[in-house]
DNA sequence: AATGAATGAGAGTTCATTCAT
DNA sequence: GATGAATGAACTCTCATTCAT
């Protein structure tokens, strides 16, 4: 309230080029948080405030919205990429890593469902865009009698399924529809864990 | 400083009782229409504009956001009742009915993913109440030897994962793709089509 | 469907961290206004208006209502307690500086009505903590024999009974008709000023 | 819902003349109770709603909201008149009446913070009518040597001041502190109650 | 005369996004 | 680069008032 120009009262750190690295993952690690929380719908001032940077540094990272998204569901999305291109990858165990992200990231959830739906409403275009990546790393792997490569269509329609059955559910009831989904299906699943190499 | 009596000069018509059931009906369509394109969370004022209505003339025929949806819901759940009353009524038969409110109505689409969930973030707890009369309707007709019998979630895991594989596509696709996730789960569903009787 | 980007072109002036405090300072002034003409119910936008500033600034320093209501309500009281907590301090003197405020701030009348009646409806809380904290600073200097003195109650319902003497009137009546209110109770009033050390 | 012409399905009496009395009475009841409620700012169609009409009785009895307090006031205002007249009246017995009315009727206080501030914002038009017609019963009765005689505007301050003593209280602290308040005033006041001939 | 539906203007609140510092 | 205040539109919900029936 005063006029003073507060010399140094505690101004927030401006550690330069480290510090933009630095905002970027308090930003995607709070985004994840947040959006654990909320929804996909959460404020985007929640995740600056959570991330404890200011609203201009969010968008000074991420130019809107669906690039906070994209940001967060990238690594997901990568981690079954690494898992189908691993050397002794086979199709159980990958859809093993898909499962857990299914289970362990709510947001994750919605693009699994967007396959061959770009620019639909109610579906953000970035989501069909990680939703093919995720169709490519599958699809590498389908050995021809899979129960899901008889029909194009139904490699990812499966998939479709199993997010249907985890949406709307907690954390820990996901893990027990997807497996019972899978199993409705016929699909084998390898266990259900991260991908780290 | 209260509410003013109005701007004056040419109040637009008042077409008097006769429109009101008139109005609920515009409502209806209109929540569905915009229900369909925008999903459950739509401004409601929309509904009312594309309506052609007032806004005040939606709150007098729905208190809240839960009565819209629940009306145009209800509809769809209660076809499903009906068809599962029916004298003759075996599982496929209204597996058919299912999903023919699955592909017509987007709206629809999401309360299936409810069951179990009343009271989730993101669930609206309208929803799980109406997800239990589906599942009453369809429990009753499950055959002891049915594909979805054995296990006790399984009835309505199945009926989410055909959600899952229609959220976020076209009317068009949404046929297709329900039919094949019944497939991919080796339940025979009948025709198609709405109840009437 | 969420929130629109702004409809673009010419966002007017953001002036800044600068225009923080100018703008709080506006907002206090304009809610001492319009508090003044349209009572403590006035609707928060005409004090954004009439400060000049959008309704998000005025909710970013006020999270509500009672938090705007007190900011200027807090200036009087306070002034009251400086009044009566000055080394020579006598009733007379605080009482000047009491009807002082009650000539001046149309806002300020309304808790002082308000003793006792937390929680009345129409009686918003924080009125009664602000009356109360008048209440403690008066009661410290009341002396054995004062003519409020013999009664619990007197002390606060003759406050009342001056405020409701000057409710509804113009500023230029209160002091005439808060001065006859006093003699009417026989109670002694130094002069009627703002207390400024 | 159907387009029957409900043909005598319970449709409201309209007994005609005598129905416009009792529908008057009606609403001035509601009014009475919903005020004692909700305070002056409840809502017109609440007391429609409490007196079993629909609005537009409302509106054909009073042109608007001044009107309905009027309406209600005016009974409150009768009666001290009515004290006022009698043949044996005094001072004190018209006090009486009027703090109980002060006490009974929430509504009642505000209109004697009213006397010559007609016009004045936040005070309705029709308060200050009434309010000079309890000075003028008042005034006739005032005695020479009666404490609220010495100086002219005294009278109806006196009176604005216990008005504020009540303001914001139930009724029952209401007539334990406008007691007091005459009290303070040292002003006598005979039995506090209605008057009925 | 009564009914009660319709109207639409606010009031309150929340957020995406920009920008001076 | 970071900060965080400002902006204003959009959304929900409430009412005073009118008017066809």
């Amino acid at each position: 309230m005063t006029q003073q120009p507060m010399s140094d009262e505690r101004r927030p750190a401006n550690d330069g080029r480290k510090a933009a690295a630095r905002n970027r993952a308090a930003l995607v690690a709070a985004a994840r948080e947040i959006y654990a929380e909320c929804g996909l719908e959460a404020p985007l001032s929640a995740i600056a405030r959570r991330a404890g940077v200011g609203q201009g540094v969010l968008y000074r990272h991420f130019p809107d919205r669906a690039a906070v998204a994209t940001a967060i569901l990238d690594e997901n999305v990568r981690q079954v990429e690494q898992a189908a291109a691993a050397r002794d990858a086979d199709m159980a165990q990958v859809l093993g890593v898909l499962t857990w992200h299914l289970t362990e990231s709510a947001a994750f959830i919605g693009i699994l469902h967007a396959d061959g739906a770009a620019g639909r409403s109610g579906v953000p275009s970035y989501a069909s865009a990680l939703s093919e990546r995720v169709e490519r790393a599958l699809r590498r792997l389908l050995p021809d009698g899979h129960r899901l490569a008889s029909v194009n269509d139904d490699l990812m329609i499966a998939v479709a399924m199993v997010s249907g059955a985890v949406t709307g559910h907690t954390r820990e009831e996901r893990e027990h529809r997807a497996r019972a989904a899978w199993r409705l299906l016929g699909v084998e699943v390898g266990p259900v864990r991260s991908y780290d190499g």
